[in-house]
RNA sequence: GCCCCCGUAGCUCAGUGGAUAGAGCGACGGUUUCCUAAACCGUAGGUCGCAGGUUCGAUCCCUGCCGGGGGUACCA
C-alpha cells in the first residue's frame, strides 16, 4: 500500500464551523471596513459610495516581510489627498479607530504607530493564531470558508474537435478548466461543466470527403481515430492547397491533382450533412462512437469529467432560428451573400452567422448555446476557457448576445478565460520533429515514462507501486507546469523542467506530502486518533508560526483565484507552503521532541499534509505516500 | 492598416499603485550520529524594452516609440 492514493483526509466530525467569521484576512478587512466607514461618517475623509469600500479593503494584504507584521493596510495614504491632510495623520486616525473596533483585539495585537508615510501594520496575536490553526485542524474544510452567496457557474472547456485525436493544444483548456471547476465547487458554487465538442463542423466535411475518396479500410478497422485523423489531415492539405504542404506530401499532391474541385466538394459534404443527407448522417453516426471512446479514455487518465457533453451537433436544430431571429430584430443582415451582425460598425468585419453557401458557423452555434444555457440552467456566469487567439470571436459573440436581448442575459457575466499558446523549446508552437502536432496520449506517455526513470531510484517500491507513482508524478508534472504559469502568457513545454524535483513543480509538492507521510509511518502514529483528540496546536517557533499563517491563507488564496480565474495563485501559494513546511521539518524535530510540543507539531504536520493534498486535488493532481 | 497580448537576472518565469523587485535552473559555498539530503541555508547576478506624463510614491496606470507574437468576412 506504500504508493497508494491519498490517506483518508476525513477528519472527525467538526462542531461549529471555525470559518464562520472568515479567514484572518476577512476578519481584518471587516475591522478595517468598520474603521473606515466610521472615519468617513465623521468627515475625516470622503468615501463617496459603499462601492468604494471593496477597493479600499483590497489594500489590506499580507506583508512581504514579517518584520512589518502579518498584514498591512495602505489605503490611508491614498485617502489623505481627498482628506486634505497628511497621509500619516490619516493613518493614525484609522489605526486608532481600528484598535477600537469591536472584536479586533481578540484576534489582532493593537497596531502601533503607522510606519513610513502611513503603513498600518497589524500582527496576529499568538493565542488567536493558535486557536485558528487548531480549529482548522478539526475542520473538514481545513479552515476554508464557503462563499456567502453561491452562484450558478457554467464552465465551457476542453471542447476538442472529435474528428482528430486530442493533441497538445487541448491540454491547457482541459487542465485549467478542470482546476477552476474544482476550486469554484470547493468554494461553494454550483458549477455546471459542459464539454462543447466540435462534432459537426467543416472538419466532418473533410472526413466525409476523405472517406469517400481515399479511405484505408484496414487502417480504420485497426485504429478508427488514427485513420480519421489521417483523412482529416490529408484532405485539409488538399482543400487548403498550399503549395508548400503539397510539395511535402506527394500522395496528397497526387490526390489534389485528380480532384481539382476538392475544396468545393468538401464544403458540399458538410452542407449535405447539415441538410440531413442520409448517407452522410449515417457515416457521421458511425464515426462518433470511436471518436468518443478515444477521448473518454484520455479524460479518465487525466481524471477529468464533465456534467454535460453538449456538442455542436446538439445545437444544430436551433441554428436556423438564431439567424432568422437576428434578422427579424434587425441585428443581422445580408452581406456579400453571407449573413452577419455588424457589431463594430459597417467598416469592420461582421460577426458572420451564416455563410454564403447557407452553412452555419461556430458563431451561430455559440449564440444558440448561450440561449439554451440561459433557458435551462439560469447561470450567473458562463466561463469560456479558450485559447487567447479567439479573443475577437468572444468580443463579438458577447456584444451580439447582449444586443440580441435574450431574457436574463443582462444579469449574466460572460467571461472569456483566455490562455496562451503552448510552445516548444525552440519558442515556436509545440510540434513533433516531423512538424505534426503532438498527440495528447503520447505526450502523457512520455511524461510518465520520464517520471518512471526518476522514481526508479527508490528501492523500497514494487513494480506495481512504481508504475502508479510514475503515472501520478508524470501526469501531475504536466498539469502543474501548465497551471503554475500565468495563464495569459504563452508557455514553453519542457519535460526536463516540469519533472525537476526541486523548484516550483508538482513533484516538489508531492515530495513534501510524502515526507509528512513518512513522519507518521516512522512514528507509528494513529492519525485518526490524533485528529479525534483535537489537540491544541501552539506555533511557538517562528518557523511554526510562518507555517501556520500560510495554512490559514488557504481560503484567501482560493478567493483570489476566483477573482481573476488564475490557478497559478494557488500553485504559488502551495509552493510557498511546501517550502515553509520543509524549513520547519528541517530545523525542528517532531517525533523526538518532548510533549506537549510533540503533539502540537504532529498535528501541524498532519494539517500541512492535508492542506497540501487538498490544494493539489483542487488542481486535479494526485499524491502518493512514498516516492 | 486596424485590434489584442507580451518585453523583468545568463535561461525559464513570478510579482504588486507602496517599504530593499522575487523564485527555479545554471554558477559558487555550507549543512547529514537526527522523522525521505528528491531537502535546507547562504553568495553572486537587475537602467523591470526606451522616452515622456499622472501620483506623496510607478516595474505596475496613461501617451508615444522600438522589438516579438497573435488575430483581422464566410475554419474552429
Amino acid at each position: 500500500m506504500a504508493a497508494s492514493g491519498p490517506a483518508d483526509d476525513t477528519g472527525p466530525p467538526s462542531g461549529a464551523s471555525p470559518g464562520a467569521d472568515g479567514t484572518l484576512r476577512d476578519q481584518l478587512r471587516a475591522a478595517f471596513a468598520g474603521a473606515l466607514s466610521g472615519a468617513a461618517a465623521d468627515g475625516v475623509f470622503p468615501v463617496a459610495t459603499a462601492a468604494d469600500m471593496p477597493a479600499l479593503l483590497d489594500q489590506v494584504r499580507e506583508t512581504a516581510d514579517p518584520k512589518f507584521g502579518d498584514f498591512s493596510g495602505t489605503m490611508a495614504m491614498g485617502l489623505a489627498k481627498a482628506a486634505g491632510r497628511k497621509p500619516r495623520d490619516v493613518a493614525v486616525d484609522v489605526a486608532k479607530r481600528l484598535a477600537a473596533t469591536p472584536g479586533f483585539d481578540t484576534t489582532f495585537a493593537p497596531p502601533g504607530d503607522p510606519v513610513g508615510p502611513g503603513f498600518i501594520n497589524v500582527r496576529v496575536r499568538d493565542e488567536a493564531l493558535a486557536t485558528a490553526v487548531s480549529a482548522a485542524f478539526v475542520d473538514d474544510r481545513l479552515g476554508v470558508p464557503r462563499v456567502a452567496r453561491p452562484e450558478t457557474i457554467v464552465i465551457d472547456f476542453s471542447s476538442p474537435n472529435v474528428a482528430k485525436p486530442m493533441h497538445v493544444g487541448h491540454i491547457r483548456s482541459t487542465v485549467i478548466g478542470d482546476a477552476l471547476t474544482r476550486i469554484l465547487r470547493f468554494r461553494g458554487h454550483r458549477v455546471i461543466t459542459d464539454n462543447h465538442l466540435g462534432d459537426w463542423g467543416t472538419q466532418f466535411g473533410m472526413i466525409l470527403w476523405g472517406w469517400k475518396h481515399c479511405r484505408d479500410d484496414a487502417a480504420f478497422a485497426a485504429d478508427p481515430t488514427a485513420e480519421l485523423g489521417r483523412l482529416y489531415r490529408s484532405v485539409r492539405k488538399i482543400a487548403d492547397a498550399k503549395p508548400e504542404d503539397l510539395a511535402a506530401d506527394p500522395a496528397a499532391a497526387a490526390l489534389a491533382a485528380r480532384h481539382p474541385g476538392a475544396a468545393e466538394e468538401v464544403l458540399q459534404e458538410t452542407a449535405r450533412l447539415h441538410a440531413g443527407d442520409e448517407e452522410n448522417r449515417r457515416l457521421w453516426q458511425s464515426f462518433m462512437p470511436a471518436c468518443l471512446a478515444d477521448i473518454e479514455r484520455l479524460y479518465r487518465r487525466l481524471d477529468v469529467s464533465f456534467d454535460h457533453w453538449l456538442g455542436e451537433s446538439f445545437f444544430q436544430p436551433f441554428l436556423a432560428d438564431v439567424v432568422t431571429d437576428l434578422e427579424r430584430r434587425g441585428l443581422a443582415r445580408e452581406s456579400r451573400g453571407a449573413v452577419g451582425v455588424f457589431v463594430d460598425g459597417d467598416d469592420k468585419p461582421p460577426f458572420l452567422v451564416r455563410k454564403a453557401d447557407g452553412a452555419f458557423l461556430y458563431a451561430t452555434t455559440d449564440l444558440a448555446t448561450i440561449r439554451w444555457r440561459l433557458e435551462h440552467w439560469h447561470p450567473d456566469r458562463i466561463l469560456y476557457v479558450v485559447d487567447h487567439r479567439q479573443g475577437q470571436h468572444f468580443e463579438q459573440l458577447f456584444k451580439t448576445a447582449h444586443r440580441w436581448g435574450i431574457p436574463g442575459l443582462d444579469r449574466v457575466a460572460l467571461v472569456h478565460v483566455a490562455f496562451g499558446t503552448v510552445l516548444g523549446e525552440d519558442g515556436k508552437p509545440f510540434k513533433t520533429r516531423s512538424g505534426d502536432t503532438v498527440g495528447l496520449e503520447s505526450l502523457l506517455d512520455e511524461g510518465v515514462e520520464r517520471a518512471a526513470a526518476v522514481v526508479a531510484a527508490d528501492e523500497g517500491l514494487s513494480d506495481g507501486e512504481r508504475r502508479l507513482v510514475a503515472e501520478t508524478i508524470g501526469i501531475g508534472a504536466i498539469k502543474y507546469a501548465d497551471l503554475c504559469q500565468n495563464r495569459t502568457t504563452d508557455y514553453v513545454f519542457s519535460y526536463d523542467k516540469m519533472l525537476e524535483l526541486k523548484g516550483n513543480t508538482a513533484a516538489y509538492m508531492q515530495y513534501a506530502v510524502a515526507r509528512v507521510e513518512g513522519v507518521f509511518e516512522k512514528g507509528g502514529i494513529d492519525r485518526m486518533a490524533l485528529r479525534r483528540s483535537a489537540p491544541a496546536i501552539v506555533p511557538a517557533d517562528p518557523k511554526e508560526r510562518a507555517l501556520a499563517l500560510a495554512i490559514l491563507r488557504f481560503g484567501d488564496v482560493l478567493a483570489d483565484v476566483e477573482a481573476d480565474y488564475r490557478p497559478n495563485l494557488l500553485t504559488t501559494w502551495l509552493y510557498d507552503l511546501a517550502g515553509r513546511y520543509s524549513a520547519f521539518y528541517d530545523s525542528l524535530p517532531i517525533l523526538k521532541c518532548p510533549e506537549p510540543e510533540r503533539t502540537s507539531r504532529l498535528a501541524l504536520a498532519d494539517l500541512t499534509g492535508r492542506v497540501l493534498r487538498k490544494g493539489l486535488e483542487l488542481l486535479g493532481i494526485g499524491t502518493v505516500r512514498r516516492m
